[in-house]
DNA sequence: GCCATGCGAAACGGTACCGTCTCGCATGCG
DNA sequence: CGCATGCGAGACGGTACCGTTTCGCATGGC
């Protein structure tokens, strides 16, 4: 028993490897009904039904549906998270905004607000979106703006808190409304709109 | 048969009168479990159980969840629409905003993004609180919008579906969050950072 | 060839809710 | 009173999914 935990990159699987097949089609099954139905009507006979794979399979991988949900958002979406730190504020903030949305275009949008407003049953569904995809970008706009700030770059009695808030809710607020994402040229006039108020230049 | 339909206004109910009390349970309770647990988790037989009443009596007088969370619904806002029309555009979108945002605050909101989102079973329960609430104001705001085009108070190269979202975004967007409509206080931030960039003054 | 493990299929007992129905009592009108 | 209707309670058969388990075959290392 020692020696199966002395080595930690164990690798000697024994018995029959797991498929790779099944674990695909299960993330992808699982994120078209999310799609689809959203999180609170994904079920996990009907990923299953889908993937063409059987219940055991999942439970034996995954804890429960909101496991398997978090696990599929995250496999879609693309995580990167482009930090913009030219000299221009403005600059930076409208290519982390266009950025986001090119991330919350298409599936990966509708999944986002799935999994955001459907996560009353389990709380680590939403809360896993918030920390590992919002945060870390709310996160960076609070301290560029901050940093904005500081270089004097807003105009006069510009509170960060009311500007971040006018920069990015017209990126989100159609999500609401089960629409997508503004395309970047809706964006764009939205961002210069805002840039008006709060950068100088 | 005639002389039952002849008489538009009959009112002689023969038996036992419809109950007050059970109505007023029922539909509260339906809001709150909607407020609580989603439209996806409202049911016939939980409003039941929370109001006190019989399945039967809900049967006999809603059609189904939809239905009764509609009803609902709109039994718990304030439905009034107030035409703001003083020479100022920018009064009468800061008034029509803040309005929206009072009607908004507390338990409404909560149903109201439980309704939009939670809709997708039923698209009439997404599209009653279009049609009934969202469409009457979003088509105020973009006359009011063109009005104000025409008057010239527009800041030059201003487009009005761009300066509408800007306007109204960031009373939405927390909804998507979980959160509660913002802050008066909050909310005239943002409007009034907006405002710089769009109205002339 | 042996053996450990993964796989899909399907059955299991359990839970929750559906929408309908029946019952017996309550309530009001004439 | 008699009668029509509303009411709450709850039984009913049906559906969907839960999470577990068993089965027989598949796949790979030794």
């Amino acid at each position: 028993m020692a020696d199966t935990i002395s080595t930690p990159t164990d690798s000697k699987p024994r018995g029959r490897p797991r498929s790779r097949a099944s674990r695909e089609a299960i993330l992808l099954a699982a994120l078209k009904l999310l799609i689809r139905d959203g999180y609170e009507k994904l079920t996990i006979e009907g990923v299953a039904r889908e993937a063409g794979t059987g219940k055991s399979t999942i439970y034996r991988w995954w804890d429960g549906r909101s496991d398997l949900a978090v696990e599929a958002f995250f496999s879609a979406i693309d995580e990167t998270l482009e930090l913009h730190e030219s000299g221009s504020a403005e600059d930076d903030f409208r290519a982390q905004i266009l950025g986001m949305a090119g991330q919350l275009r298409g599936p990966a949008g509708r999944a986002f607000a799935a999994m955001l407003v459907g996560g009353r049953e389990n709380p680590a569904v939403a809360s896993a979106v918030r920390k590992r995809w919002l945060d870390p970008r709310r996160d960076w706009a609070r301290m560029r703006m901050a940093w904005a700030a500081e270089a004097g770059q807003l105009q006069d009695g510009v509170e960060p808190r009311a500007a971040l808030a006018l920069l990015y809710s017209p990126l989100y607020s159609p999500l609401l409304f089960g629409n997508d994402v503004p395309s970047d040229k809706d964006l764009r006039a939205c961002f210069d709109l805002a840039a008006r108020a709060i950068f100088r230049r």
